[in-house]
This record gives structure tokens, C-alpha cells and sequence, in this order.
DNA sequence: TTCATGGTTCGATACTAATCGAAGCATAGA
DNA sequence: TCTATGCTTCGATTAGTATCGAACCATGAA
């Protein structure tokens, strides 16, 4: 009865509808302001700007300020992979917010988890990660072996730099609509932003989902394929 | 403001004291009685009653009746999973239920999560069996290789009744106190269960913890030591 | 059948917390 | 200084729901 912590006061604040639309609206990984955040769950700017204070004090969210804006962020991925889970189970248990429609098939192919690729791409991408023995799980962390660390950099992404940073560089996470792994951490960010760059896909600015361009699925297909 | 599945309502479920206790309860792995349960949230069992339908409509539970019993237990690991990550979330921002006791302290060093071996010493057990190549991660899955399935066999684990069964052999859980990956699946649940014939640990009837003897700490040491 | 026990349903109460209007701060720009 | 904008605080209202007492149903035992 009372040992470990203190579950029931995180999972309150995401329990609330609007708070929960607000996380969710995170998930798409960009920072976003207390108004559009409130226009994101459909409430007032004051109703808003209580729930933002407690999902701050809960350590859900992180704050940058900047003018006269407040730009919030979810506290982490591992944040995001706790609603990728809850998603999972509520997917699963069938209590669907709307009935599946054509978004939500976009948004199974490919969406954005957090800052990275997730969806069927996602899955795919790390799926062919590991089995072309460019991604090892050793030590129970995802670690980039030296044939990874060349296609990495053949594919565009400055690795030092993202080694040089303090977080962690390849993570998994469990995909809600696939049920399998794809790739987090700042590498799987930095393989989304690279293929933003190259053109092959872009966000939706209206939902999670991504768009890939026809070009970019024929390059990422062949990519895959192993050139 | 409307993609997805609903998380709020996983979240509310999860967010009320009363049945955020029961979970907990029930990550000890084993099924209760729904007087039981009443107990460990500080209800009545009125109150209780409605708690367990609202968690059972929300697929967080699965019941099996057993003369004029109910016993509840978690639905799946992935709920575990779920309840795991919320702990991880709730230790982090530090709004712990309780200052950390000395009881604590045990269940940080070795405790049950649903119905495998977590804590220090589950992490280090999941360690040993990536380092040594028992374990390997393929296809984003957790597979036991040639080796792995010689140790397990001279370990007295069953691996072909557990392979009939329809619940994953190998899958990685996240944990909370160490921060790293455990061994959770059906594997999992077996070698916790026979490190209990073996009479090397056995669990404490009131919390979570999993209480080794010294000659069981002992064997355990050596078998990760490999022999 | 009768009794005891485990669990559910119903109804009333009480409390928490979400909500928004209105007023108050703070920052940026003119 | 004044004004516009983004956000917070305060207060009052409202809605939801957790809670328990009491009565009810179901199962197993005598």
C-alpha cells in the first residue's frame, strides 16, 4: 500500500482530457506556446495556463522562455515513451477517441514520436538497423557498430556532434501501432531532420503525421534495399 | 486535438490512490481477491467493487473466478510495462508516496515487477546474458541463441513448454530504480520462478521485494560469474 | 433449507478539480 | 509614457466521482 512511488499523481495529470491532448500534441516534438497549446485542447488561455503549471510541478514538461513567449516541451523521451505505452494500451483496450479514418491510416504508415520517425517507416528503418548488423544491442543499450557509423555518415549526419551532446544516442521505443521497436535518442532525431532536408518527407502541420514526398518513399525504399 | 488513441482515459483509470494501489498490488505478480485488493487500496469493499469494474472496462485486468472467488491480475506485461514507466516518471520528479525507507532499499536491490526478476540484481542478470551471447536482439526482438538455450536448459528452466505457450519468450522492460533494461517474458517469469525451487530467493510476503538467502546470492553471483 | 461469506448494486453525501470571466502583471515595441 | 500582447491569478460556478451505508445476489457449506 505504500511503497515505490507515487504513480497515482503522474497518472492524474495525464488523465485529465485536456492536459492529455496538450501531451499529445507534444508528441509531435516541436515546443509549442501556452495559447497554442490551449487552442490544441480546446480550452481557455487561463484554464490552460493552470494545467501547464501542473504538468510543470509533475515534471512532465520543460519551459524555455523567450520575449514574451513560453515555449514548452515535453521533460524527455522518456515522457513520450510512457504515452507511446499508455497509447498502447488504450489502442488495444479499443477505446478509440475517433473512429479510425483516413488520418489515423497516415498516421500508421508514418508519424513523429517525440522528435523521431515512427510508424511503419520507423519500424522498418530500425528493423533493417539491425539486420544488416548496423545497430547491436550490446550491454542492454543500442549501440552503432563500425559498418552503421559509415552508412550514418554516408547518409549525411555529422556524428560527432551528436556524440558531443549529452544525450543518448540511439534508443528504442515501442511503437503503439506497430507493437515492435523503432529508433529514438538524438540519432534517431537527427536521421528524421536529415531526411526533412533531403526533401523525402515533411510534417503535417495539422496532425503527427509525416508526409513522404513520392520521390522521397522511392529513395527511402532503396535506401533499405541496401543501395 | 483528436488523432490517436484515447490516453485520458487509461490515465484517469491509473490516476485515482485507490486503484493506483491495487496496480501496484498487482505488480507483485500474483492475483488477488478483490477483498484483498480493498485492503491494499484503504477502501471498503463497495468501493473496491466499483474500482475493479471501471479498471476491468478498461482492459487494464483479467479475472478468473475461482468458486466464490475473483481473482484479478494484471492483463498483460505491457500494462506492467506502462505502470514501470510511470514509477520511473514518478522517482524522477520526486514525489515519492513514502521518504525512502529502509524497505526501499530492498526493493531497489531486488524485487518482482508483475511476474519477473527486477532491481539490481535483474539488470544485472539481463547484462550478463547480452555480454555473454545468450541474449541477442534481432529483428527488434529479444532471441535466445544456441547458447542461451543450453543455459537455460541446464539451468532447469523447460524452454519447449514455455515455446507451446502463447506469450512472448524474451522481451526487455524497462527499470525504473536501475534505469536499464530487464528480462521480462515468459523467460523471465520462469527463471525467477526457479530461482525460487532452488530456494535462492523467495519473496516478501508484504512488498514487492524479493528477499535472497546467502547461499542463494551466493549461486547467483557464480552463475553469472559463468560457473 | 438455512447460514455464512464474497461480491454487487443503489442512493445519498461530500469533496475535488475543471472551467471561465474579470482583473492583474510583465514584456516588447512605439 | 502609453499600448498591445502573452500569460497568470482570483473568485465563483459547476460537474464529476470517490466514498460508504444498506440492501441485495450468488456461491458453498452445514
Amino acid at each position: 500500500m505504500k511503497e515505490g512511488p507515487n504513480i497515482a499523481y503522474v497518472a492524474m495529470l495525464i488523465g485529465d482530457p485536456a492536459r492529455a491532448n496538450m501531451l499529445t500534441a507534444l508528441m509531435a516534438g516541436k515546443a509549442l506556446t501556452a495559447s497554442e497549446l490551449a487552442s490544441e485542447a480546446g480550452v481557455t488561455l487561463q484554464t490552460a495556463s493552470s494545467h501547464l503549471a501542473k504538468l510543470m510541478s509533475g515534471g512532465l514538461l520543460t519551459l524555455r522562455k523567450q520575449g514574451r513567449h513560453k515555449y514548452f516541451a515535453l521533460a524527455s523521451d522518456e515522457v513520450a515513451k510512457v504515452l507511446e505505452g499508455l497509447m498502447g494500451l488504450a489502442a488495444g483496450s479499443g477505446h478509440l477517441r475517433t473512429r479510425t479514418g483516413p488520418r489515423d491510416a497516415a498516421l500508421r504508415k508514418a508519424r513523429v514520436c517525440y522528435d523521431h520517425l515512427a510508424g511503419e517507416a520507423g519500424t522498418r528503418l530500425y528493423r533493417h538497423l539491425v539486420d544488416a548488423g548496423l545497430l547491436r544491442h550490446d550491454d542492454g543499450a543500442l549501440q552503432l557498430t563500425g559498418p552503421g557509423r559509415d552508412f550514418v555518415g554516408r547518409f549525411g549526419v555529422d556524428l560527432d556532434s551528436l556524440e558531443r551532446g549529452r544525450a543518448v544516442l540511439c534508443r528504442e521505443c515501442l511503437d503503439w501501432s506497430e507493437r515492435t521497436s523503432h529508433l529514438a535518442g538524438s540519432l534517431g532525431r537527427a536521421l528524421l531532420a536529415r531526411m526533412e532536408d533531403l526533401g523525402w518527407a515533411r510534417r503535417d502541420p495539422a496532425s503527427r503525421a509525416i508526409l513522404f514526398s513520392a520521390r522521397g518513399e522511392r529513395e527511402f525504399d532503396r535506401l533499405l534495399a541496401g543501395e
